[in-house]
DNA sequence: AAATCGGCCTGATGTAAATCAACTCAAGGT
DNA sequence: ACCTTGAGTTGATTTACATCAGGCCGATTT
């Protein structure tokens, strides 16, 4: 079973009974859906390669960007509260995914109390991510908000392709933005200003990242101008 | 059993067996504690009545309410990934709980299926509720951010010693602007205006809504300025 | 009754980020 | 080779909200 798709913490054993449930999709071309907001819960998804944008449409029609989603990353336990997803969840780029239907996981961990646990475990991570966010979203400059997720998505691709220092952004400007609570702009002049301090080197959508200490130090305490 | 404790949807034999778990405790005073940051992770709360604030506690030392519960909702869910309480819970006001220990909620599941998958559902509502605090802290105005908290709490209160339009709020203006991203001269301009315009009358920590369908309004399309 | 303190309100001023607008650049299309 | 289109950048201006500062009021202390 590829530990890719679900990460480590079970029995070797239980793990192979596991691997039965997970069905593999063909690749997902570009801006092609998982799921629909609405539409039934079925699975939760991991990603395998490639990344997931998921989002939900708020009471004026406005798209709102909830999350990212790289290799080795779960996603889709949006719908379980209501049996429906919330969000719609789309390739950013050709992507391949682990499909893991949630009633055969159920009954799996119905019959295995460890995968019964493993699974509350990872709903729970979504939770802390969320309320990640949310701090973030709330009381942080555009400068703080963007260097939190170069950081963040930085330490989620260790283990990846590319190294933690150099990192390409599979989103657009306006979706980070979205994401992150700014405007297209704001995330531009954002990434600009980072180049001009040194804290990296941008092309389009490839990020190196020259001084990690200091985007750190950014999030604990406000930029000082010069 | 208290339907409060845990609302419906389970057979009336099942809710029987998990009467038993549940520890009433003595009500905590205004600002105790139910759990602090960092704390092993051994419990669910349920709130019977009063209510609870929950917060972390950022890179920088700033506090960032993350949410705040009324009587019928569960909290302590942030706990489980880690197997310690990310948040801290503090009682807004005089507050009485149900402890849920998880360890025994975990055994009953394994043994009732039907308790499972109610629990993963519950779970799942804090992602869900977290999600919608993303929307509304990434794309809002301080109008909007407020309209949507009032009417979430009088929508939360309704079965409630209150009626849906006249509402305490428990918490205190600087807790409401912490868990909305703005500061108190912010929150009580709001409110100010509201009043002005008819929509609230507002008296220290006493709301009541006068023109639900204004704020409604609101949340859908920015004021316009006359 | 005077003093202290915290929560809340209000006004003046400052500023970070939004908005508005123009331009560049690469990718397709005809 | 020319036109379109969309993503990204950059500059000028505006604005919503933060910040700073003062005052009010009810509760608690002395």
């Amino acid at each position: 079973m590829n530990s890719i798709c679900l990460p480590v913490g079970l029995d070797p054993s239980d793990l192979d009974k596991l691997e039965v449930l997970i069905e593999r999709k063909k690749p997902l071309q570009p801006r092609e859906s998982v799921f629909l907001s609405g539409e039934p819960f079925t699975s939760i998804y991991a990603v395998r390669s490639g990344s997931i944008k998921s989002f939900c449409i708020d009471a004026d029609g406005r798209e709102q960007v909830t999350g990212f989603y790289f290799p080795g990353e779960l996603f889709g336990w949006d719908g379980l509260a209501n049996e429906h997803y919330q969000n719609t969840a789309i390739a950013l780029e050709t992507t391949s995914l682990c499909e893991i239907p949630y009633e055969k996981l159920d009954n799996l961990g119905n019959s295995i109390p460890s995968v019964q646990k493993y699974v509350m475990k990872l709903i729970s991570r979504e939770i802390n991510a969320d309320q990640q966010l949310i701090a973030l979203l709330a009381g942080n400059s555009a400068q703080q908000k963007l260097a939190s997720l170069l950081l963040s998505i930085s330490d989620r691709l260790v283990q990846q392709k590319l190294s933690s220092t150099r990192l390409w952004l599979p989103m657009s400007r306006g979706e980070i933005g979205n994401y992150l609570g700014l405007t297209v702009e704001t995330v531009s002049r954002v990434l600009g200003h980072f180049q001009r301090k040194k804290y990296l080197a941008v092309n389009k959508k490839e990020i190196e990242i020259l001084d990690k200490k200091a985007l750190r130090d950014l999030i604990r305490s406000p930029e000082e101008v010069e």
